[in-house]
DNA sequence: TCTGGGGTCCTAGGACCC
DNA sequence: TCTGGGGTCCTAGGACCC
């Protein structure tokens, strides 16, 4: 028996240090310099220059622990600005789409192509071109790694990063397994930290080892994903481009607080606007929701004052999108698990079982319900135009104690004309 | 003092059925 | 003494990703 193979060539776009470039495309000041961006609270390190990442601070790490690198060596430090990088990753994706080749949208910073009608010999020309036409349209740098599988396109990225092309193309090498062998375990996608733990205590410790382990080996030690990432070492396609962006299952707000909160009604006021921020972003997609789940918790790494986590959802009679409903239901749930006497640290709502609003006028649905959902479209013109929570609920309260912490925000926003970066003309 | 947020998918185990 | 077996569906929790 034989079958054809048709061999494809993916394409990784991947932007390099995207949050700390989108940061330094509005301030050339700290272009060559050790740069940070901090998670929401200002949290954790989650964006890095190649500067930073040469003095040893680490991806993840808790920015307080850092603190002391950062002093002494000047890093730049910013808050996290999702509406910016948000607004510069459309602007990316839009440059991408301009050459006319399937394309699938993978996170804010990366994106997959479909390169297989070009020839091996082109493909990594054709990614210099993507690459510097990024560059010149948008002003953030990328590396494109090109190969025969999603999995290998992430390993050929990797080594672009460390080039000053910033393409590399696997395509048409005979043997790779000199290339993988230089790929720890972890640095596969799909392998994460109980993957690599089992990996090496098999003898597991890079690519080309997982490669060349017995597929029998495989099935039978670990699942379906495990034997998946197998195949595309391998170089055959098991993770198909996904060109349609598929619809969103569920619908997360949470936070963690900017200082602890104690008391049940500021516990209120910031679950129900969650659940507000929730409602109009599944109004925004045409989406209705089955079921809401509201948890709570105390932080995970100070159990001195005791932990306590706890959630609960609750089904709604009919499928729903009504801020009003969405917020009361959080409201009741979060009191059937509040619990005083703790310092919560963090919480959030869950929308779960989602499904197009448009799919049926229900039997249930009357003037009342219409009337709702006129009122609903009202709220989020205003808000869309006025700036978000212009019209919100009493609930949602107007102090907000317990709100994030943003020290250290460039207040750029790209996607809001008054926020738009200012030029002095003398 | 200070440790992110938003997703998807898989699996094990329980409930239930015939 | 022996105490069915096989199937589906659902959910919670875990693992992974960026």
């Amino acid at each position: 028996m034989s079958f054809i193979q048709c061999t494809k060539k993916i394409a990784l776009v991947d932007c390099n240090s995207f949050y700390v470039s989108c940061e330094r495309l509005f301030n050339p000041k700290i272009r060559k310099k050790p740069v940070v961006v901090l998670s929401n609270n200002d949290g954790c390190i989650i964006s890095r220059s190649n500067e930073a990442k040469a003095l040893g601070i680490k991806m993840g790490e808790p920015y307080f622990k850092a603190k002391e690198i950062i002093l002494k060596n000047n890093v730049q430090v910013f808050s996290s600005n999702y509406s910016l990088y948000g607004d510069l990753s459309r602007r990316v994706m839009r440059t991408l789409k301009r050459f006319n080749v399937d394309i699938e949208i993978y996170s804010i910073d990366e994106a997959f192509l479909d390169m297989t009608n070009f020839s091996d010999k082109e493909v990594e020309e054709v990614g210099k071109e993507i690459r510097s036409t990024i560059l010149q349209w948008t002003g953030i740098p990328t590396s494109i790694g090109i190969a025969q599988t999603k999995t290998l396109s992430k390993i050929a990225n990797h080594i672009a990063k460390k080039k000053k092309t910033g393409v590399t193309s696997l395509i048409g090498l005979e043997n790779i397994d000199p290339i993988l062998e230089k790929v720890e375990i972890n640095d596969v996608w799909g392998v994460g930290r109980q993957l690599t733990k089992f990996y090496n205590k098999n003898g597991i410790y890079n690519a080309k080892q997982l490669k060349n382990k017995s597929n029998t080996w495989i099935k039978k030690n670990s699942n379906v994903l495990g034997s998946r990432t197998a195949m595309e070492l391998r170089g055959v396609p098991c993770i198909n481009l996904e060109k349609t962006p598929s619809k969103r299952k569920s619908c997360v707000v949470s936070r963690s607080f900017g200082k602890r909160v104690e008391k049940l009604q500021e516990m209120k006021e910031a679950v129900a606007n969650y659940s507000l921020n929730a409602s109009e972003k599944i109004r925004s997609e045409s989406l209705n929701a089955k079921s809401i789940t509201i948890f709570i918790r105390t932080s995970p790494f100070q159990s001195r004052f005791g932990y306590y986590s706890n959630s609960k959802t609750i089904d709604f009679p009919i499928a729903t999108d009504n801020s009003i409903e969405i917020v009361k239901t959080a409201i009741e749930g979060l009191e059937s698990i509040f619990k005083n006497g703790y310092r919560y640290q963090k919480a959030g709502i869950i929308l779960t079982g989602l499904s197009n609003s448009n799919e049926g006028e229900n039997l249930f649905s009357s003037e009342k319900d219409k009337k709702i959902g006129n009122l609903m479209r009202s709220i989020d013109k205003t808000n869309y135009r006025y700036g978000r929570a212009t019209l919100s609920l009493a609930s949602a309260g107007i102090q907000k104690r317990w709100n994030m912490k943003r020290e250290y925000s460039s207040k750029i926003d790209t996607a809001d004309f008054y926020s738009l970066p200012k030029i002095k003309i003398t």
